[in-house]
DNA sequence: ACAGACCGCGCC
DNA sequence: AAAGGGCGCGGTCTGT
């Protein structure tokens, strides 16, 4: 049975609502209020476990977690009411259903609780465009709005698959709580280390470390006739031309071709220079706490479903510090990348059996290379690559003329998505996650009323005009972009079915043993996820047990999203000290 | 002085 | 050899 738990927003207090809702979302019991809304939430979900309806996990569970409780299963109406104006078309901008409750959480609720009306409540979709009127009932929205989010899954074209994107995506609002409470293990002693090797030291803010000044005298000397700022790109260019070589811009493998004596040492600069000003001293000093770095993570921050951060580089952590992501003594880390995961998740969502059959080895790649281009894994790859991206020309043109003869299914199921875009349409994921409709000129970047503008069609006709190229790139760059989106987006559903799937073993492993939370900390828990990659925090003692639950977490969401496919979706889970270790 | 665009690159 | 998806971030540069 359903709880639903409203908490009532006032400022700093813990008050609010629990209201038992039935299967359809209709009250099963009055309202009943709690001046500690997370005491009394604890002992429903140990004796229950129920599915707990919050407005925003996001804004709701970080409080929850600090007061001790972690709950089971949740339906977040913030994140499915985002999912399903996107469904219906609209840009279902998060930010915009994030204001909404943010106002449903101001509202004040009427002392005289007025008996439920079931007519004239404003939808969340009417609190989002501000359209409330006064007097309306808090609890009672909430509650309307999740009857009325089921009745809209059910409407789909396929419910059960729009549900299990809904319980994946609030279970990632779960998870991403939970990661950031527990914080990724950072080691500032080995991160000083590796910045002092590459660095040559530390010096006072704002001056250059030593490698970074001696490299770029070598950089000045190199260029005699001009003075060169190797931050930036236009000195670059001056820089360069100068010199007699004239760029249109300054990418590493633009100055790579030119074989000047000054690109390797600018080079490095630029690789050194990246990681003292994205992940350096200061990095660490406004994100590491504790040894830990607690990023925000934002699930489906990203229009495709992926997750995002907020602050610290999360995502783009550069490998080479990795080695500074360690273990607590008596722990492990347990880290487990999906490999190839994008281009299987085409094998199977496309049903083309050649390709799934591909895909069922262990190195897809390879086999398709095999089947298809005469054991050459390089062309296979960046011709699969390419169909993904939409890229037609270059390398890939070769490959991907063979990839269409071969699989046709898969590459259907790409080129029209594409065309599907360039058309002005809109394209679903796997589990239905839709794409935001295409933006138009009129109304700039915000692509939140545009749902009704018409499309902007290729017209080939009038390719020569040269006013319309700009319109022309402009469709052809939205067909690559709901081509991609149709596989990053069910990738990242794989993924966030993984990583709900695991959290639910991982709670049940804590239960099962008997140090579930020692002074040392939890048996197990997650502590990073990007993309296609998540990292556990064992103690050494469930590394094995850790492995195990990955595997199974794995096979789950396989079985949850493709069934019966012949697709492998590898996970291989690495036991190891430091995340540069496992992989 | 501050805001926003652009750039180049880190990650997937 | 050199075209194509999604992000976040810190730097420079331009405009106000």
């Amino acid at each position: 049975m359903p709880v639903l738990a409203v908490f009532n927003g006032d400022a700093g207090g813990n008050g609010g609502w629990l209201l038992r809702l039935d299967e359809r979302g209709n009250p099963a019991t009055g309202p009943e209020p709690h001046a500690d809304l997370i005491a009394a939430m604890g002992p429903i979900e140990a004796a229950e476990g129920p599915r707990w309806i919050f407005a925003d996990a996001m804004a709701d569970y970080p409080a929850i977690l600090r007061a001790g409780l972690r709950v089971r299963r949740c339906h977040d109406l913030a994140l499915t009411e985002a999912l399903l104006q996107g469904y219906d078309g609209h840009a279902g901008s998060p930010r915009r259903v994030a204001a909404a409750y943010a106002r449903l959480h101001r509202l004040p609720v009427p002392e005289d609780r007025p008996a439920p009306v079931r007519t004239n409540q404003p939808t969340l979709f009417d609190l989002a465009r501000g359209d409330t009127t006064a007097g309306v009932d808090p609890i009672e929205v909430a509650r309307s709005v999740y009857a009325e989010q089921l009745r809209r899954i059910a409407a789909t074209e396929q419910p059960s698959a729009f549900g299990l994107l809904v319980a994946a995506e609030s279970a990632s609002a779960l998870v991403a709580g939970e990661m950031s409470e527990a914080g990724l293990p950072w080691r500032a002693d080995l991160h000083d280390q590796i910045l002092n090797e590459l660095l040559g030291g530390r010096v006072m803010h704002g001056a250059r470390p030593p490698r970074l000044a001696a490299l770029a005298d070598e950089i000045a000397a190199a260029f005699p006739d001009i003075p060169i700022n190797p931050d930036s790109p236009a000195s670059v260019l001056a820089a360069f031309s100068r010199a007699g070589i004239v760029l249109d811009s300054t990418y590493s493998w633009v100055l790579r071709q030119t074989g000047h004596p000054g690109v390797t040492p600018l080079l490095a600069y630029r690789e050194l220079s990246r990681i003292l000003s994205a992940h350096g001293w200061a990095w660490r000093a406004e994100w590491v706490h504790g040894g830990r770095f607690r990023p925000d993570y934002v699930p489906a921050g990203v229009v495709s479903g992926r997750w995002a951060t907020r602050g610290g580089g999360a995502l783009q952590i550069p490998r080479r510090l990795r080695e500074a992501v360690v273990a607590d003594p008596g722990h492990v880390l347990v880290v487990a990348d999906a490999g190839q995961l994008e281009p299987r998740v085409l094998a199977a969502m496309s049903g083309d059996a050649a390709m799934a059959r591909a895909a069922g080895e262990e190195d897809m790649y390879a086999a398709l290379a095999a089947e298809a281009f005469g054991g050459d894994r390089a062309k296979a790859k960046v011709g699969l690559l390419g169909a993904m991206y939409g890229q037609t020309g270059g390398q890939a043109a070769a490959p991907l003329a063979t990839l269409r003869r071969r699989y046709p299914r898969a590459l259907d199921l790409l080129e029209r998505a594409a065309r599907t875009g360039e058309n002005g349409g809109l394209v679903r994921t796997h589990l239905g996650r839709t794409c935001p409709p295409p933006s138009t000129p009129t109304n700039g970047g915000d692509p939140d009323d545009s749902a009704d503008d018409p499309p902007e069609a290729l017209a080939d006709s009038a390719v020569d005009d040269g006013q319309a190229a700009g319109t022309v790139a402009r469709t052809r760059a939205r067909g690559r972009f709901t081509r991609n989106f149709v596989v990053q987006g069910t990738a990242a559903e794989w993924a966030a079915a993984v990583l709900a799937a695991l959290r639910l073993r991982l709670m049940d492993l804590a239960i099962s043993t008997e140090a579930a939370r020692t002074r040392d900390g939890p048996a197990a828990e997650l502590v990073f996820f990007q993309h296609d990659e998540l990292v556990v925090h064992a103690a050494r003692d469930h590394a094995a047990a850790v492995v195990e639950a990955i595997l199974l977490a794995a096979q789950e969401a396989s079985d949850l999203l493709f069934p019966g496919t012949p697709v492998r979706f590898l996970m291989r889970p690495v036991v190891a000290q430091s995340w540069a270790e496992g992989h």
